[in-house]
DNA sequence: CATATGTCCTGAGAGC
DNA sequence: TGCTCTCAGGACATAT
C-alpha cells in the first residue's frame, strides 16, 4: 500500500475533504475535522513511511499523518471502488499526482494527525518489531514464555508489528507449524522457520500487490486487484487437498483469538 | 502482569 | 424476491 502512494511524496497539502453521508458513519478522526484541516493545509507531505500496517505520511514540520486502514481502507490515487465509502480526499500540488484519496467500506478505520510527541506514544511505543525486520532472536524472546497459540500472538502488533490474518496463516504453513501450538512448546529450529517463512511470505505478497479476496476488499493504489489470493496455500482453502508434495490432508478451518485460520492437519505438526 | 471476549461498521453471499 | 444468518487483510476497551 505505501509504494502505491509514493507518489505524494513532496506534494503539498491544498485541501482536505472529508466527505459525510447520512447512510454511513463518519470516518474516526483525530483531531476533529476543523482542527484537522487547519494544521494539514499547506503542509507538504516529505515523506510517505510505515508503521506495521498504518500508512504514515511525514509532513515538514515534523507532524505526520497516520492512516489505519484496518480491514477494507485503501489509499488511492485514482476512483475508488465506489464513492459511497470515500473517506477522505488531500487536494495536493507541486508534485507527481494532485489527489490523494482515502477509502474505507466497513469504516473500521482512523485518520489521526499527531505531533512527534503523539506519535511516539500512540504509535511508536505500541508497535512490536516491523515484520520484514525480525531479527532470529526476536520471536523466541518475545514469546518463548507465552502460553498463548502462536497464530493469535502473531496478531499482536506489539509482539511484532505488520502481520495479517492472512499472512500469518500463510507463513505457519510454510514453517510446518501447527497454529494452534502454544508458543512456549516451539523448538528453536521452529522459531527460526517461522521468522524465515514469514519474512518469505511478506515479501512475495508485496509482489503479488497483496490479496484480493471474493469482496474484493483490498486493491492497489489504482484501483487494481492484488494477485497474491492465487498463491494462498491455506487461507480460505477449507476442504481442499493441501499443496505440499506427498502430503495427503485436507485444509481445516478452525477459531483462534476470533479469527479464522486455516491450516494443514497432517502436515502441520 | 498476561490473556480472553465483546464491539465497532458495512456489504456479500448462503440458505430458507 | 426477500428475509435472516454468517462472515470478513483489525484493533481496542474492558473483564477475568
Amino acid at each position: 500500500m505505501r509504494r502505491g502512494v509514493l507518489a505524494v511524496e513532496g506534494c503539498r497539502i491544498e485541501r482536505l475533504e472529508l466527505p459525510r453521508r447520512q447512510d454511513v458513519k463518519p470516518l474516526t478522526l483525530e483531531p476533529t475535522a476543523r482542527a484537522f484541516q487547519r494544521r494539514a493545509k499547506g503542509r507538504t507531505i516529505e515523506r510517505v513511511g510505515r508503521a506495521g500496517k498504518r500508512l504514515v505520511f511525514e509532513l515538514d514540520g515534523g507532524e505526520r499523518i497516520v492512516f489505519e486502514p484496518r480491514m477494507t481502507g485503501l489509499a488511492l490515487l485514482t476512483d475508488p471502488p465506489t464513492t459511497k465509502h470515500l473517506r477522505a480526499r488531500f487536494e495536493l500540488s507541486g508534485g507527481e499526482v494532485d489527489e490523494l484519496l482515502l477509502w474505507d467500506r466497513r469504516g473500521l478505520g482512523t485518520l489521526r494527525l499527531l505531533d512527534e510527541e503523539a506519535y511516539a506514544e500512540a504509535v511508536s511505543a505500541k508497535l512490536g518489531p516491523d515484520a520484514l525486520e525480525l531479527t532470529p532472536e526476536d520471536l523466541p524472546e518475545r514469546l518463548g514464555r507465552s502460553r498463548r497459540a502462536v497464530k493469535v500472538a502473531l496478531l499482536d502488533q506489539a509482539i511484532v508489528a505488520g502481520i495479517g490474518n492472512i499472512y500469518a496463516a500463510e507463513a505457519l504453513f510454510v514453517a510446518k507449524v501447527d497454529p494452534r501450538r502454544e508458543c512456549s512448546d516451539l523448538s528453536r529450529a521452529e522459531w527460526r522457520r517461522l521468522r524465515q517463512a514469514l519474512l518469505d511470505v511478506l515479501e512475495e505478497a508485496i509482489r503479488y500487490e497483496g490479496s484480493t479476496l471474493g469482496d474484493g476488499t483490498y486493491r492497489n493504489a489504482l484501483n487494481q486487484d492484488g494477485s497474491y489470493q492465487s498463491c494462498h496455500r491455506v487461507y480460505a482453502r477449507t476442504g481442499e487437498r493441501c499443496g505440499r508434495k506427498r502430503c495427503r490432508g485436507v485444509v481445516e478451518r478452525v477459531v483462534l483469538g476470533q479469527r479464522a485460520t486455516f491450516f494443514c492437519p497432517e502436515c502441520q505438526g
